[in-house]
RNA sequence: GUGACCGUAGCUCAAAGGUAGAGUCCCGGAUUGUGAUUCCGGUUGUUGUGGGUUCGAGUCCCAUCGGUCACCCCA
């Protein structure tokens, strides 16, 4: 035998039983954001690395260290597995100029990639949910945005979700509040540690949100990003805040929110969970009016979030609340000469009706076709041997149920199927 | 990328330097075609991998790979 053959670290296998919550989650959300009228759109996992190095910037740690990138030497582009999804969603939208005839609502699903070192609730390959408004300036459709995310988890049987809100203005705001926050830290060099001093040209606002007590000191003396709001961002936030309060919608204000994208403006918001320990949020989200005009588009005003799978669906597995996985409402056993083809077309049958039914394959005795038909979570077991053959007929076996076994004629099998499931 | 802890049967875990085990799962049987309960029987392993110390290593040491959690960062 030759060495085993592992999957990637950090990208995994989802197995049957977890795979099955998955789907029920997966069915969750696409329903959700199919009913608040956002349309799918699906894109390359695959992309130029030019086009995250613009989008999501230069100075972050994702275009930094962690993404997956290569020379293709067959032609000699640069490329990369996305990190990300927004960057692609507004590729796409300008190379088809979706918003021709006005704004969209757009959702994708799907993978993404990051070379971190692996642990609960993040993986280098996950998987997310995004959903971007292209094209509206809003507050109104912040709120929208925002407003979905409560009705998903109150949907998902959630609970302790929190909102985080801020604002971070526009980037003449955002420029003006840097140079100031710089000289600030500057003024407190001998106190901030390697990162903090490192960020403090590449990217001063990453400062803010600092862990490291020292330097939280030294932010906590920093300028208020609010003395630096024009009139407009603050009308901004101020009409956000007001609708969010007409669904009530809590929130709390965190002035230090600032995300680690660059493209990010005005609007930024996280949900966080304290019930995964230390990758809490679940799902993040922000405005990016610049981000169209950065990567070669005519300029549009837009806003997304994207909600991470794994740790959503870890939530769920916790709540317990999805369904459990479909469980067949029919196992077919089948013993003896001619039975085999009869039995396919009694399954078939069943099937083209809409019940779930799983035939017996594999041989094995008569016990042990039962066996299989008890652990597959049957409701039913329908037994065809020789005598049944020669009868036209199947004998019908409720394995969940007291009742006791019967036989039923083959013909009309599946109009009468509602009638033998039903416990009198 | 940094750190801490952990790798024994498919799964959950024992074995305190001296013969590798239990539960569970799986398979077969308990008079020929009836599951789940009960009873009986059975298979499970280069103890992650490679070195070293020792008369002797699952156990101690080193390396390596993998896992978990945290830092960092984010979904």
């Amino acid at each position: 035998m030759s060495a085993p053959l592992q999957a990637i670290r950090g990208m995994n296998d989802v197995l049957p039983e977890e795979a099955a919550l998955w789907l029920a989650f997966e069915r969750t959300v696409e329903n959700w954001l199919e009913r608040w009228g956002y349309r799918n759109i699906r894109m390359p996992l695959v992309e130029q690395t030019a086009l995250f190095r613009r989008a999501i910037g230069e100075a972050t740690d994702i275009v930094e260290k962690e993404m997956y990138s290569w020379r293709d030497e067959l032609n000699g582009e640069d490329l990369t597995l996305r990190p990300e999804g927004t960057a692609s969603c507004v590729r796409a939208a300008i190379e088809h100029n979706l918003l021709y005839d006005g704004p969209k609502r757009l959702w994708y699903a799907g993978p993404m990639y990051r070379h971190e070192r692996p642990q609960k609730g993040r993986y280098r390959q996950f998987h997310q949910y995004g959903a971007e408004a292209l094209g509206y300036p809003g507050p109104d459709v912040d709120a929208e945005l925002i407003v979905m995310c409560a009705r998903l988890w109150h949907e998902l049987g959630l609970e302790g979700i929190r909102l985080e809100l801020n604002t971070i203005g526009s980037p003449e705001e955002r420029a003006r509040y840097r140079a100031d926050l710089v000289q600030h830290l500057e003024a407190n060099a001998a106190r901030l540690d390697a990162d903090a001093t490192r960020r403090l040209h590449t990217n001063p606002l990453r400062v803010l949100d600092s862990k490291n007590p020292m330097v939280q000191e030294v932010v906590a003396r920093a300028p208020d990003m609010k003395q630096y709001l024009g009139e407009a961002s603050l009308a901004h936030f101020e009409g956000l805040k007001k609708l969010l309060a007409a669904a009530g919608v809590g929130y709390r204000i965190n002035p230090k929110l600032v995300r680690g994208l660059d493209y990010y403006n005005l609007t930024v918001f996280e949900w966080i969970s304290d019930r995964l320990g230390a990758q809490g949020t679940v799902c993040g989200g922000g405005r990016y009016d610049g981000l169209f005009e950065q990567i070669g588009g005519k300029p549009a005003p837009a806003i997304g979030f994207a909600m991470g799978c794994e740790r959503l669906v870890a939530l769920v597995a916790l709540s317990g609340c999805l369904a459990s996985p479909r469980r067949p409402d029919a196992y077919v056993v089948h013993q003896g000469e001619g039975t085999l083809e009869v039995a396919f077309a009694l399954s078939d049958a069943l099937r083209a009706a809409g019940f779930a039914v799983v035939q017996h394959a594999g041989g094995g005795s008569f016990k042990s076709q039962m066996k299989k038909a008890d652990s597959s979570g049957a409701a039913l077991a329908l037994i065809l041997g020789e005598d049944e053959l020669r009868a036209a007929e199947v004998t019908v076996k409720p394995l969940r149920d007291g009742r006791p076994q019967w036989r039923e004629p083959h013909a009309a099998l599946a109009e009468r199927f509602p009638q033998l499931l039903r416990v009198r």
